[in-house]
DNA sequence: CAGTGGTCTAGACCACTAT
DNA sequence: TAGTGGTCTAGACCACTGG
């Protein structure tokens, strides 16, 4: 790992192991150059990371503040590559309903980039939080990138055999959110009543060369679903 | 406006005249340096800037490309400052329900930060886009830091006149989001049956020091709520 | 006005990609 | 291995915050 992110990495730590809350000021940069022995810009882009993942938010003229989101229980949108992040405490369990290599959908094709007679791998799954139903996920992953999958797999974290296994390096994804009605099939999978409400997360993810290689479908029960994002405005240091 | 936003803007507008497509390659580091007359570190956090917008992404060792999700007529999550952000042909506009000065909602005080016997501006309207029911939003303004409103600015942009008329300098937000059913009273408003699926948005706008100043909650019509984000692995890089 | 973060430079060197 | 982006430095100077 870098210095950068080395750096930002202990920074985090820092402010876990002091239980630091939102608000509380971090040493100066100065001293911050000192106690990491590194010029200013590599301290500032160790911060700018953290205040891009939303730990820190800097203040010109006054300091370096920790920032913390207020709820617990929410689950991040943006921490993604792999969908659910370990919530401390919560157990989440999976159940394989399908795997298979198919044709994509007009859709899975067009979010791929693919034809409509190349393979995919079509994966559906259920996720449960503490035993209840949390999600169903469709996934389509393109045959020519995520060459391999067997059911043992994908009981597991696709996204970490991915990675790990197959040596595929994820870059960046486009998120599209919306409410909506369950579908009888749904509803059945979720343990709900058709036509309850869902919250609906649909995910196109991408090589770091921008090749889409995964298009997700996933439905989640409206009473298990909380999610969080924290921005940061683009042009406020102007 | 400072140079590297300046340059960002300027590229932005290239990709934009030059209608170019998710893929397409940008001129090289160098060029870029060259065309722009600046240090190297100057594009770079320019280019940043555009990754962080998902305008663009860099691949080392190949070059830099558009990026550019796929969708149409979705709203992005985090262009906030003013919730919606002009799609283009889109007609928005505001009926205002409520506007009173009052004591929070234990909630809103928390999110707030401040207690239950300080005043707020407390907000409630209706958004239509295109003649359509959109949204019904609450807000609970801090008025130590909105100072003043009436019945006119509320009809318009708050935001636009928080940050020009008051001066006030708009840093990050948390956003919370879940899907439920819709309470008899927000139904109402947004002409759905009581029940019906609704998607949820709850946002603690920050100042540029951390200080929260507003608290909204929305309720969107679950068939004209689509939203988008555009993520970046933190940690790709490594 | 002292303290603190932000911008910008010029240049050395590193690491990945594509051919 | 040539081409291209990423990291890091040392230092000058700028801009904002808060007493």
């Amino acid at each position: 790992m870098i210095k950068y992110q080395q750096i930002a990495a202990e920074i985090e730590k820092y402010i876990e192991e002091n239980a630091l809350q939102q608000g509380d000021k971090l040493p100066v940069l100065e001293a911050l150059m000192a106690h990491f022995n590194v010029s200013k810009s590599t301290i500032t882009k160790a911060l700018d990371l953290l205040e891009k993942k939303g730990a820190v938010f800097q203040v010109r003229g006054s300091g370096i503040f920790v920032r913390k989101q207020k709820r617990k229980g929410y689950m991040d949108l943006l921490s993604n590559q792999g969908f659910k992040k370990e919530l401390k405490g919560v157990q989440i369990t999976l159940k394989v309903i399908e795997l298979e290599v198919k044709k994509p959908t007009k859709e899975a094709a067009h979010s791929l980039n693919i034809g409509l007679d190349d393979d995919v791998y079509y994966v559906k799954r259920v996720r449960y939080m503490n035993g209840q139903t949390l999600c169903l996920e469709e996934s389509y992953y393109n045959k020519s990138v995520v060459t391999y999958l067997n059911k043992e797999i994908v009981s597991k974290s696709i996204f970490e055999y991915i990675q790990k296994g197959l040596g595929v390096k994820i870059g960046f994804s486009d998120v599209y959110l919306y409410a909506g009605k369950l579908k009888q099939e749904e509803a059945k999978h979720l343990c709900l009543d058709s036509e309850a409400p869902a919250f609906y997360v649909e995910t196109i993810f991408h090589l770091t060369n921008g090749q889409p290689f995964d298009f997700s479908k996933v439905a989640y029960h409206y009473e298990q679903s909380q999610f969080f994002v924290q921005t940061n405005s683009y042009f406020s240091k102007s």
